[in-house]
DNA sequence: ATGAAAGCGCTAACAT
DNA sequence: ATGTTAGCGCTTTCAT
């Protein structure tokens, strides 16, 4: 039935049209009263029935009455109410989206990926930022439970696992994305965080690096230990132990970044051959920091970031990235595959790529 | 609903939470039913309508009696069901959000706003971008008129202005962000693009520059021509005649600012002294092309672009800034107002404002 | 192939 | 203050 509802139906829409091609809205009051299927059927002569099987693209009606039915709805100028349909189907034909916030170019890199595939599959967003504003578990639970969406895509929340593995258990329609959950089968979609930041500290031992320091993300959060976990085993690998003074603690904020790089320096102490930021908006900070100060990138601090944020390519950022457009495809093609089938992959890995520019290994335009 | 069927416990219908206060799913089964108002009521001898009394705040329900209500909701973990409130109140406090693309951080930053506002209400977001995928007016019918949302803002859009000025008419219930229609009393939030572009222009020429070269946006495009007309103005008020060889034309992307620069200096022409890029993105096109020739940032060429992207700081680019998120609350504003009155600003036009850098008339941080 | 009718779950008069 | 009830507009058996 969910099948059936992913393909059918739209199609047959028609509205009336002027001569440009574009819909006219007809009526003149505030509150227009809308045509009904009722009116429709009425005003041919015809049961509800048959003209919501035309609308819905049902075989069932002979070609010469689909016509009649198909013209009257454009004479009519017939939309469909979207309420009535999902309370007698209990369907919405909605994905839900709710992001922790609304900041850096991730969530937008995401919510492409994400409508991409919706739309492909004829489903609405509709999305929410849970920042600060409400809990989301409340928010979870209007959009599911009160039959706002179909199925829910979340990213990266600061939500209870308990929760999350419930919801799992439950196999609601939920899908998350870059927060994998210990011990439930839910559906998730994450980056190989440990390769990636393996990835970045190569380079930069590679490049002769030696006084490296790295700067952490929050603690805490997944994707932050999972970075620097790689950053520790590749350390263990070459048979380093890294300076802890190099290890910074980091908020994955641009702030951060430029605070931990400030202080440094302004300590007077000597800047590090290179620097990791565990994500690019810490990269960007740290730049700054080094810009104020007339530190030249690479010269004086290699640097490397990770996610490749739109900024990255501008700023000749060398970074890690991350597969963000397609981790958002990958959510709405689980949780529609969920929808159909009752089940999906419960968890993918996708792979992350070095793309050297300017600020660590890359080739300089000018001397 | 196929969500709540997902799920929903056995049928006693029951959402316990744990000590945290979250939500627990208790049942296995696939198909149950969820809970109603209805359970709701029969479970306290208690009428549907006092149930809904208190579900919508009605001052008319007994303490007592609320007591219980709230109780038993909590116990049966009653969730509202939107579909079918929506259909009875023909209201959904849902607002529609319709972008002509997903690129550029012009789009978060308005969405930003608009969600900011939109949250304060109470209204949640459904968005759509009409990214080549289907015709906006079909998006705006089935949003608007398919009763999806209450009110509708759109961004920008390649909407005939026929459709706009009928949609004005008919008092629906449409926010235009910078798409100013003629004669049409719609309500829109816009900024001041002639003056921006008057600031920039201004700016480059008490500086000194004689050999300016403007990168225009991509034509028809309201915004594109309201910055032209504003360089316009400022030359003719000095009494120059701009070299027509300067002025170039450009599509708002940053490829064409990195094609027209490179096409020039590839003929051997001498550089112009400042380029003005009718946007940031293009600015950012025009920065790589004279980074690959070596060409200093302002030494040789000075810059100036337009928006204040995320970007722009990052890169020390001089700017005009547009206030994108205010425009978003804004817009959110007005239809909120719409919804509430029945009437709003039709018009308002936002300021922009000067923000210089390095890349024109900043004081670089070293020699 | 078409129609009749019973809901879907909620709100909002209109009673009491 | 609480109950009764008639919709909201659509889908979907079950008849015919």
């Amino acid at each position: 039935m969910q099948v059936k509802a992913l393909t059918e139906g739209r199609d047959c829409l028609q509205y009336p049209r002027n001569e440009s091609g574009y819909i006219m809205i007809v009526s003149g009051n505030m509150t227009p009263k809308a045509t009904t299927l009722q009116d429709v059927s009425r005003h041919l002569g015809l049961s509800t029935a048959t003209v919501s099987r035309v609308m819905n693209g049902s075989s069932k009606v002979r070609p010469a009455t689909r016509a009649r039915v198909l013209r009257a709805i454009e004479e009519l100028g017939y939309t469909r109410n979207y309420a009535a349909r999902a309370l007698a189907r209990k369907q919405t034909d909605t994905l839900g989206v709710i992001f922790p916030n609304i900041d850096s170019g991730f969530f937008s890199e995401v919510l492409k990926g994400i409508h991409e595939v919706a739309t492909l599959y004829k489903f609405q967003l509709m999305v929410a930022f849970s920042i600060g504003t409400r809990d989301e578990p409340d928010l979870v639970s209007e959009y599911l439970l009160g039959g706002r969406v179909d199925g829910l895509i979340l990213m990266n929340l600061d939500m209870p696992e308990e929760f999350i593995r419930q919801a799992a258990q439950q196999r609601l329609p939920v899908a998350l994305v870059d927060r994998p959950v210990g011990g439930a089968d839910v559906a998730m979609v994450s980056l190989d965080n440990v390769i990636g930041a393996q990835q970045a500290v190569s380079h930069l031992i590679e490049h002769g690096y030696e006084r490296i320091a790295v700067l952490k993300g929050p603690e805490g959060t997944f994707d932050a230990e999972q970075r620097w976990l790689g950053c520790q085993q590749v350390f263990d690998r070459v048979g380093r132990t890294p300076d802890p003074r190099l290890i910074w603690e980091g908020d994955f904020h641009r702030r951060s970044g430029y605070q931990r790089m400030s202080a440094w320096l302004d300590a007077g102490r000597q800047p590090p051959d290179a620097v990791f930021a565990l994500n690019d908006a810490m990269a960007i900070g740290v730049m700054e920091a080094l810009r104020e100060r007339n530190l030249g990138v690479p010269d004086d601090v290699a640097l490397v970031g990770f996610d490749d944020v739109e900024a990255a390519p501008l700023l000749g950022l060398t970074t890690v990235r991350s597969p963000m457009r397609e981790m958002g495809r990958l959510a709405s093609e689980a949780i529609i595959e969920l929808l159909r089938n009752g089940r999906t992959r419960t968890r993918r890995v996708l792979a992350t790529e070095l793309v050297v520019r300017q600020t660590c290994g890359g080739h300089r335009a000018g001397g």
